[in-house]
Order: C-alpha cells, then structure tokens, then sequence
DNA sequence: CCGCAAACTGCAG
DNA sequence: CTGCGCTGCAGTTTGCGG
C-alpha cells in the first residue's frame, strides 16, 4: 500500500508554504517563541542554588497535600469515536471507503481517513496543501446534521453507562462508569448480553473486516498495541451472543461494541481514574481499541513516568517547545524538575504541571460555567476597500446580534478582530455602559474600533483577510435565586385555576438553559434529581409531572444539562432557519436610528471619552409595565407609551388585551423598521436619524435623565414613572423582551435580578413563566382550552400561549407598579443608578471567579488550574 | 499597591 | 492556478487611575 514517510511529508509541506504570507507569519511566531525562551533562560541562569532548594521544599509540601487528596476511587471513561466526519462520510458513501478522503474544503480539513493518514494528511491541515501530499485525495464538505444525528445515537448509548454524562464535542464524551459498574455487579449474564444483528450484509462486514486488517498493517504497531484484554472488534457473524463481563474494561467494550452495531462506526476509548489520564489512554490504542488504567497508585504513576508531555491535553505546541528547551519531554522529568519550574512559570502553571507529573486530575466536574462571550468572524480575499469593510462589519454585527438574540444575552464589551493581509491579528475593544445585543447597537462601537485602525494605519489601506466581531461581559444572572423560588407560592396560587391544573399541575423545573424541556424527553431515565440545575442558573420553568425544587446537582449531573442545553439549542437553531420571516415586531428596533441629532454631533466632534461608542451609542429602553423592548432611548416616546400601559392597568386586567397591545406595538415597528431599512444603506447615516419629533418640555425632561456620559444618579426632579423607566432600561437590568422569537425566554432572569435588588419577591413571577417554547407558563393546554389568567382570574380570549403569557405579565408588572408605588418612593433607594447596580455587581462576580494575578514573568497559559480541580475537590 | 480594561497568546476541537 | 478556519476559554502582560 502507497504512502509517504515522515521526510518526505515534511519536505511536501515545507514547500507548499515557503515563501508564502501565512509561513513568513509562522517564522515570525517561531521566532518570538524562541525569544521567550532565551528569556527564561537568561532567568534560569540567575537562579541560586537556594532558592532552588526552597521551592524544592514548597513542591515537596504541595506534591504531599495533592497526594493525600488523590482519589482513586472513580472510574472515569473517555469515549473518541475514530475519525468521525470521516467515517460518517465512508458508511454513507461505500466508494470512499478504499480511498484516502478528508473532510473539509481546500482551505482546512476537519478530519481525515486512515488511509488519508498514511500520506500525511491530517486534521487542521489545508486542503491544497493535502492535495499535494495526496492527489488522489477526495475531500468531502462537511455535513454537521449528519454527524448530529449520529452523535445522539452514540449519546443515547452514553447515557446507559453515565446519565450525566459529559459531551466535548460531537465525537468526544467523558463518562464516569463507577455507579454504573456497581449496578453491573449485580446484574444477570443476560443483561450483559448482546445479540449481534448487523443491518450490514455479511458481504460487507467482511469487506470491513479485510479494511481494520490492511490498515492494522500498515500503521505503526505501537498504536495498535491493544490492552490484554480486549476482545476482537469486529463483531461476530450474525445471529452470535456476546456475554460482557462485569468489570469496567468489559462495560466500555461492550459499549463500544453497542456503538458499533448501531452506528457502523468504531470507538475508542480510554478508562482511568481521572479525565486527564483517560483522556490520554483513549489516544492509546487508537483507533477501534481501549486501554485501561487501574486504579491503583502504582499503576498510575509507571503509565505517567514515560508519557510525553505533548499528549496531555493542555501542553500545546508552544509549551511542549519551552519544556523541551528544559529538557523536559516526559512527565517524570517534569516531576524532576518542578522546583525549578516553580521558579520559571506562573504559579497558575507550575500547578498545573505538577498535577499532570503526578497523573492527577480532575474526577469529577466543576460546575457549569456559563458562557463568557460570543464572537463570529469571516476569512476572505483581500479586502481594502472601506465601503465593502464597513458594510461586511455590519454584516458580522448582524449575525452576532441574531446569536445573542436567540440566546437571550446581552454584553458590555464589543471586540473587533482584524487579520491583514501579513496574517497579523489585531484585537480592539471598547466596554460600554450598557449591555447591548442588537445590530445596531453592537455596530455602533464595531465601526467606531474599525475606524480607529483605519485611521492608524493612514493614508495606508487597511487590507484585510478577516474580520470578527465579539461580545462579552455578559450581565451577571445569578443571585436571583431565592425570589425565584418565592414566585412559586404566588403562581401556585393564581394557577389552582381549573382550566389549567385539572390535567397536571404545571411543575416548576430549574434548567440550566432556556429551551431545553424538548430534548429532555428523549433521554432513557426521568429521575428528578438529574435534572436539576446548580443554583445559579436556575431558571424556573413549567413542566408536566409534579413539583420539583432546585437541588444541588452532584458530580457529573450538570453535564447532562449542559447536554440538553446543547440538544435544544439546535433544535431551536433549525426551526429558526424553519421560520425564516419573523413578525414585524421582532427586530429590536435600532438605536442609531434612534439617537438625536445632538448625539451625532456628540460622536463627530470630539475624541475625548464622551466620543466613544459607548457614549455615542443610545441604548435601548424598555417599558417596566408591558416589557417591551422600544428599541429607542426616545424617553418622550417610552413616557407616552408608558402612559398607555398604566392607564390601562388602572382600568383593569381585561382592558389590557392582548390584541390591542399587539397591534399598536407593530405599528411602532412598522416606523422604526422603515427607519432601520433607510440606514442600513448608509453605514453613515446611523448617527444622523432623529427619532419622531419630541416638544421641547419633553426634551427637557429627556436631558434632565441620566445620560451614560455620566452615569449619574438619575435626577430626582424627573416624573416617578420615567425615573422608573430609566431605571429599568437603561440599566439593561430589565428583560428586553424579544416577543418576536418564539424560542427566547431568555432574559427572565435578569429582571429577577433587578427585581430582587427591590426586595419585591411576588412581583418576579411573571418573567419566569414566559419563558418555554411554547409560550411559557402553561403550555400544558391543550388546543382550544381556554385560558385564565392566574393574576386577574379572567378568561382569556386566545389560544396562543405566547400572548396569554405576556398577558399575565402585564398584569403581574401592574401588581409590581402599584406595590412600588405604595410602598416605594424615589427617595428609598429605589432610584439606585442601575449602572451602579450593576457595576459593583460585576465587580463581586469577578472576584469570585478569576485567580489571583500572577507575578511570574513568563508564564504558559494553561487550561485547567489548580484552583479548578480544587474546587471540586475536598478542599 | 490594587483593580480594571485592553491587547495578546495558547490551546482545544 | 490560487491557497492555511472558526469559536470559545483561560491565562499573561501592560498601562491607567484611584
């Protein structure tokens, strides 16, 4: 069989580059890596001998605790399917099966074939240049649904062994099996037993068979070095019954095997004490094999002692080459020189590093993280046009706001990314007062960075290869905890209403995302606990079955959520792309469109920091009685609207329809639609549109508010009701409601926080029940049931769950205005600037979660810290 | 000195 | 014939202002 050696490749790749852009840049890299090299060494060279002895003392103290903390008692499994895209791309296309192929385009592939391997072609590696190595290559453009699909095939199996589970990728899952093998102990043989029914033809297994055997040939023995224990991969003619025995290695060859009569797709895997070691082993006997490490101190530390640094997840290629100048390859020479490693890196990284010399790692999950930004970025031809710049960063800023959107975040920090031509990246970022998540919004500072590099790099074009744009600083959504659960008395009460408790009471659940009461459905075992969500994302929402609080979820548990999160998501991605035209009222209305005149002059005349986007950038209000986002800062429109809404509350629940209220908002779409449509022909008019016409007193009342040029308190000279407004649309603590998205429920939780700053537990229950897809709160209905709201007991005359839930928020956000109203006036502290609010709130948040700064000059980045597998820990 | 934001880097999949 | 991605996280460095 054909293929290349390791010269050969490498010379191939060497000259397909050399000379170009992107290798001048790799040169350049390389070269600065070296430099920081030199640097630690010239560091190195200044070291005493004792202060070499003293962090030898430290590492001694440390490498004990870590040793005593040391659980061996967890049988963590790390599952890889071989060549994934790949493989999906052979079974579905039996031609490709005796052809080196890769999945990709000509500009990067995904992945390869093992055939494709044999010449050097590899993941990450351009198309043109696999095409040099290979002619005969066949690249396939990948097929994400496909592989989708039969990723939740292979999860469905996951979820036997693990119900939490956790996913990496598509291809990738960790599973704990320690439960799972305690369970199995005691099972029969014949539930261990499996009865092998292929779809395949026996033609074809055999076709398969003679496949694994040519390819076990010609790849390095090393690799194919299987445990002792493991059976032949292939399964055995049909109509055979395989009995798997009880242990752990028998538990993932069976599953293995199982993911293998249902997918056609081979596995391996990797079983260990800890992710980090099982990680390690899964690339082992790779591919179709599984490699076990026992759980025994001895046993971890001889497979440790020769395995190179490299194959540790988290040593890359910049920290294996700074290692290596150490003279450090191996994970016991990294035991041995730790002291000194101590002395050279961040303390962060010298902790690191000593883990993995003592083949430790973490047993179990850290809590959910949340997601901390959101970027998209486009690659392309040489761009130096200006116009078709600013026109494609619109385009990103258009994209991105749809992703926050459909997510329901909102962030402070706008980056914009540029990649020239040269391959140099350059990153600027601008923080603004305010959360921001529409289009224009996010624009308004994008084009503002845009433009600060044009204007550097001047009278020179800018000439791009890539533009990004990112958001992040997303608001803090935690601590709205506790109201959260008072709402649920108060909603229990107004839902005892026959019409909608008589079939099941509507449940509460706490989920870590949004929309993820569909997916939960497909997964084998409902027990409650496994559902609950860690505190803080807890989201409350309806569900059939019965009550269920909020629980601590212990160890794996989370992952299962972040599972369904994921799961639903997608979905929630296609019937988006279903439902492509959106109700006019969807578009959160521009806010460049917005701003006054006074404003465009503010943007164009000084470059001091009331120039810059943020102070430039109107922000966008919404109504604290009906929530609805007015995608304008025209505080005379929002007071007049606000007027609306309260006099209708004061004549009651029912006066409040839904209809109406539907219909006069569309028709304010409709005029800021027109306007947006106007501007987005000119990146330049953004600043120049002013909103309808205000009066002059109502000016006046407008500049008398806080403006984020100050940040100030608001005045106290302002009408309760604007201060009101400001105070919640501004502050960007209130919900903006994109009513139009059947899929957000989204920002319920930033107006519990908000709410429960104002100590008002009853008044946060209507932004919990819109949340569902199907509209929220009692979207167990069944078609034609009419609807009571549970605040004002009266019948709703719809269907639709979505308006009846905003319904009940109106009515519920009445209930909260006349509480304030009574109780509260502006001067107890209920006119708190809210950008306050939420800046000493992002402080605490930081605080919490970042690590103390580092002192060490040089230092690696690396993944997981110390402070991580801590925290799970029994620290 | 601290805290913060910005800019940049490394890494994984 | 050309020609090296996208997304997200975490860590480090630097400069600024209190």
């Amino acid at each position: 069989m054909e293929g290349l050696d390791r010269d050969k490749i490498n010379k191939i790749i060497l000259e397909a580059s050399k000379g170009s852009k992107f290798y001048e840049n790799e040169l350049k890299k390389e070269r600065q890596v070296n430099q920081r090299i030199e640097k630690m060494m010239q560091q190195k060279a200044k070291i005493t001998e004792q202060q070499l002895q003293k962090a030898q003392a430290e590492v001694y103290k440390l490498s004990a605790e870590l040793e005593m903390r040391r659980d061996l008692s967890r049988v963590i499994v790390h599952v890889d399917m071989d060549a994934f895209y790949a493989a999906v791309e052979m079974r579905d296309c039996p031609e490709l099966r005796d052809k080196p192929m890769a999945v990709g385009s000509m500009s990067m592939l995904s992945t390869s074939n093992y055939h494709a391997r044999r010449f050097g072609v590899r993941a990450a590696m351009p198309g043109f240049i696999a095409k040099r190595l290979c002619p005969n290559l066949v690249i396939v453009p990948t097929n994400f649904d496909k592989y989708r699909a039969v990723s939740s095939q292979v999860r469905e199996i996951f979820s036997d062994y693990d119900p939490h589970f956790l996913p990496m990728s598509l291809d990738e899952a960790y599973l704990d099996i320690t439960d799972h093998l305690e369970q199995r102990e005691h099972w029969p043989a014949s539930r261990r037993t499996y009865r092998v029914c292929s779809s395949q033809t026996v033609e074809e297994r055999e076709g398969q068979m003679l496949e694994a055997e040519e390819e076990t040939d010609n790849l390095s023995p090393v690799l194919f070095e299987d445990s002792p224990t493991v059976s032949p991969t292939l399964p055995e003619p049909a109509g055979d019954v395989i009995v798997f025995g009880t242990c752990a290695e028998e538990a993932v060859r069976e599953m293995r095997f199982r993911i293998e009569q249902k997918t056609t797709l081979t596995a391996s895997a990797g079983i260990a004490p800890n992710m980090m070691l099982a990680k390690v082993c899964s690339d082992k006997n790779k591919p179709n094999g599984q490699y076990r490490i026992p759980s025994e101190h001895q046993a971890v530390m001889d497979f440790t002692k020769d395995l190179p640094v490299r194959k540790v997840s988290g040593i890359g290629k910049v920290t294996e080459k700074m290692l290596g100048s150490l003279d450090i390859t191996t994970c016991a020479q990294l035991g041995q020189k730790m002291a000194l490693l101590s002395l050279l890196f961040s303390e962060t990284s010298w902790h690191h590093f000593l883990q993995i010399s003592l083949g430790l790692g973490s047993t179990h999950r850290e809590r959910d993280s949340e997601r901390k930004s959101m970027s998209t970025e486009r690659t392309f031809s040489e761009m130096s046009d200006l116009e078709e710049q600013y026109a494609l960063c619109r385009e990103l800023c258009e994209d991105l706001a749809q992703d926050l959107q459909r997510e329901g975040l909102k962030g402070k920090t706008v980056t914009l990314k540029l990649k020239n031509v040269d391959f140099e990246v350059r990153t600027r970022a601008f923080t603004l007062q305010c959360p921001v998540c529409t289009t224009e919004e996010i624009f308004a500072a994008a084009k503002d960075l845009l433009k600060a590099e044009v204007d550097h790099v001047s009278p020179q074009p800018l000439k791009l290869r890539l533009m990004g744009v990112r958001v992040s600083s997303f608001i803090n959504v935690e601590e709205k905890k506790p109201l959260q659960k008072s709402i649920v008395g108060f909603l229990q009460a107004g839902g005892s209403d026959p019409n909608h408790s008589q079939r099941s009471a509507p449940v509460f659940r706490t989920v870590a995302d949004k929309s993820s009461e569909s997916p939960r459905k497909e997964l084998s075992s409902e027990t409650g606990e496994q559902e609950d969500k860690p505190k803080h994302q807890n989201r409350w929402v309806i569900d059939s079955g019965g009550f269920r609080a909020p629980q601590q979820q212990s160890f794996f548990q989370r992952v299962q959520s972040r599972r369904l999160a994921e799961e639903s998501e997608l979905k929630a991605r296609e019937e988006n792309a279903q439902t492509s035209n959106r109700p006019t009222d969807t578009k959160p209305v521009t806010n460049a469109d917005a701003s006054g005149p006074d404003k465009a002059a503010d943007t164009k005349s000084s470059t001091n920091q009331e120039s810059s986007p943020a102070a430039s950038m109107p922000q966008s209000l919404t109504c604290p009685v009906c929530f609805r986002q007015m995608g304008t800062i025209d505080l005379t429109a929002l007071n007049r609207h606000i007027d609306k809404c309260l006099s209708e509350s004061v004549t009651g629940c029912e006066k409040t329809s839904i209809d109406t209220g539907q219909e006069r908002w569309s028709d304010v779409c409709e005029e800021k639609k027109d306007q947006e449509e106007e501007n987005t022909t000119s990146s330049d008019s953004c600043h120049s549109k002013a909103t309808p016409s205000t009066s002059e007193g109502d000016r006046a009342l407008v500049q008398d508010l806080p403006s984020k040029d100050d940040g100030e308190k608001p005045s106290t000279s302002v009408l309760n009701s604007v201060s009101f407004s400001t105070e919640f649309g501004r502050g960007g603590l209130t919900p903006s409601r994109p009513n139009h998205d059947r899929n957000s429920n989204d920002c319920d939780s930033h107006a519990s926080d908000h709410l429960s700053h104002e100590s008002k537990p009853t008044s946060v229950a209507p932004l919990k029940m819109n949340s569902s897809n199907s509209g929220g709160v009692f979207s167990q209905h069944s078609k034609g049931t009419a609807l009571t709201c549970p605040v004002c007991c009266k019948p709703q005359e719809t269907d639709d769950l979505s308006l009846f839930n905003r319904h009940v928020d109106v009515c519920l956000n009445q209930r909260v205005l006349q509480e304030l109203r009574e109780t509260d006036s502006p001067a107890n502290g209920n006119t708190e600037d809210p950008q306050h609010i939420l800046k000493s709130r992002g402080k605490s948040k930081r605080k919490g979660s970042s690590p103390p700064p580092s002192k060490k000059p040089r230092a690696v980045g690396t993944r997981h810290t110390i402070d991580k597998f801590f925290r799970g820990g029994s620290r």
